[in-house]
DNA sequence: TGTTCATATGAACAATTGCTCATATATTAA
DNA sequence: TTAATATATGAGCAATTGTTCATATGAACA
């Protein structure tokens, strides 16, 4: 009622008061959607999918995965960011690895999520 | 050598091979890339934290996230499309909730990454 | 029927994102 | 040192995204 953001009268308060004392903090929430926004893209999923497979350098990548050196060096800064790639020099070339098994379980729950026999269709149209 | 995509010498081409034949399909890949994206938005986030805690109307959490109507209705679409949340209607008003256990899952792991006591800093800066 | 109200949706706009291109950095070898 | 090469990075641009605003839809009720 006279609220600034909804302009309803059906507002559950009591509703509201127990899921805000429930739910985490927002820094966190912050922090849970940068790490999905990591994996919300197709390129970055492919490089950790192959890294999912064997170690590989920049090079390596561009050429599996059909794009620009640059590309992925981008691509692998981010991942490198979120601290989901290891990497490691050996003269001039750089090889990259998945860092943790989290990458691992947090990836598998999702393939789940997908294979799911419910005729899933995430278009986002 | 003499690929387009990489100007480097260096590329093992065993390691290629073997990494393309042990990848899952292209499409699979794009599908968990679009999955992780929906999980990627803060405000999407934090919807997704409220209805852990209980069925709320649309509403309730644009009250709970001090966010307009129109804003959390666009999302909860996003939502429903990627088949995260179910909607229940009671005359006007449409009560929303988790669809299913995947998402709790998928959620809880990304939490456990972020609270390793690691000092990770997902600033993508 | 017409009015009210909860929600949904289309258009527009600003902010963000992922790529390309050019170039910088760093390592090796001549 | 200079040249060659593997990777990294900044600027610019096109495409995508999340919000706002205005309006449409649909249900309850007078």
């Amino acid at each position: 009622m006279g609220d600034e953001f909804c302009s309803c009268d059906i507002v559950h308060e009591n509703v509201i008061e127990m899921v805000k004392k429930k739910m985490p903090q927002e820094e966190k929430l912050y922090d849970l959607a940068e790490l999905f926004k990591v994996f919300g893209d197709t390129t970055r999923v492919k490089i950790i999918s192959a890294l999912f497979e064997a170690e590989m350098c920049v090079c390596d990548i561009a050429e599996l995965l059909h794009m620009t050196q640059s590309a992925i060096s981008h691509q692998l800064r981010v991942l490198r960011q979120a601290r989901l790639v290891k990497h490691r020099k050996e003269g001039k070339v750089v090889f990259y690895s998945l860092d943790d098994e989290h990458i691992k379980a947090i990836f598998n729950q999702g393939l789940e999520h997908i294979l799911e026999p419910r005729g899933f269709e995430y278009a986002i149209s």
